[in-house]
DNA sequence: ATATAATATTAGGTAACTCTAATTATATTT
DNA sequence: AAATATAATTAGAGTTACCTAATATTATAT
């Protein structure tokens, strides 16, 4: 069996590596989990030890077929929770993720299943991201960042790329949620801001760093 | 903040305690959560300075005012997500326990309110042990033994006083739930057997250790 | 190519919780 | 009351996961 800090190590290799990080290095895991490196060294010889990372000090760690199926499967019960939280108990877009860090090392073969069909099946979680199925699929997610849309042109929100409290909360303040109708009305060219139709509201002025948190299709 | 090890220990003298335990010893502590008694005196003396027991050689260890909120705290939680996982996952009896094992641990405020009011606020859980409120009552709970019940009386399963895999499994074997309907016909001088009718099935023999296990009103 | 900066690694240590084995204290028998 | 059994405690040590500080390695900039 692995432990806690264990799943939380391969579960941040998981994420690093989806979100398109090349090389996964100990500097960056230690970020991704506020320790220290050299933590993450000791915990590199364990995991490679036990065969679920491969590691290389040019190309990185990546997850082995094992450590894979591990991290997504915290990932999956995380997610599940995380729409439990939201749709069941009422809880608010920002509180839901650090719950769910919790909830997601609940251990039993059935809970994730068991979770999923009480909850229909969902595809995404509350801030869009893709539930893997029971197989570790996992759902396609969309790649377009809302900076890169067109002036004139429509769409909707996706999902985001950024959890952090004050994040949710900026977005709770402009009615953005997930499947949000966004039009891009002007760009302008000094810092990249963005005006914009949020739903059927006022246009409002986003910056760069928010649009490029923001996945729309 | 406390740990989960001390969260166990709180909830252990607090078990102890309420199954009527008049000195609640090192050794009985030890039995309880299955450690070695040498490591609940390391922890007693930690509690202790935490002011979250009381303890005396000769009168053994006493939850303070504060360790008994937190044990109850925890007792609550516990209840609540057996209720959830029986009711809404749809899990049997007998695994219930060992999940809501980990998840009387997740923290967060407000949690146990919107869990209570999510399942509608139940007053005893699916072994029949009442649920503490949100102020830390505990509803009243039945006192009587089958084996107490006289030849001739009916009564209704209230709670157990057993919680293991085996036990429930046989319970679920003789069609006992919480509040099945029992009728004493018989007591056996020699051994103390009590032939009862389960419901509206025909009669059986059951033990008086089994008899001894169902706390009935 | 060398100096400088950044990263990775090793060495040594700490805290929480556990254990076994040895010791001391308390009960129970005889 | 002495002998024996049981329980409580202390001492010493192991494991996991973390840290800081020192060193080695690799990348970047001049």
């Amino acid at each position: 069996m692995h432990s806690l800090t264990e799943e939380n190590y391969l579960k941040a290799i998981y994420r690093l590596s989806q979100s398109g990080n090349l090389k996964i290095s100990p500097t960056a895991i230690a970020e991704e989990i506020n320790v220290n490196a050299a933590s993450v060294v000791d915990m590199i010889k364990k995991l490679k030890e036990k065969q679920l990372i491969v590691y290389d000090k040019k190309l990185g760690a990546s997850l082995s077929d094992h450590g894979l199926k591990i991290a997504i499967d915290i990932v999956r019960k995380h997610r599940l929770w995380e729409v439990f939280l939201l749709d069941k108990l009422g809880y608010s877009w920002d509180v839901v993720h650090e719950i769910a860090e919790q909830l997601e090392h609940i251990k039993h073969e059935e809970l994730a299943d068991r979770l999923d069909r009480f909850l229909g099946n969902p595809e995404y979680d509350p801030h869009g991201d893709p539930i893997p199925n029971a197989k570790g699929e996992v759902p396609s997610v969309a790649n377009t960042l809302l900076s890169e849309i067109e002036i004139g042109q429509s769409c909707q929100l996706a999902a985001i790329k950024d959890t952090s409290a004050v994040f949710l909360q900026y977005l709770e303040q402009l009615s953005i949620s997930i499947g949000t109708r966004i039009k891009v009305l002007e760009k302008i060219p000094f810092d990249h801001s963005i005006v914009v139709q949020i739903g059927k509201e006022n246009k409002t002025t986003v910056s760069k760093k928010l649009a490029d948190s923001l996945l729309v299709y």
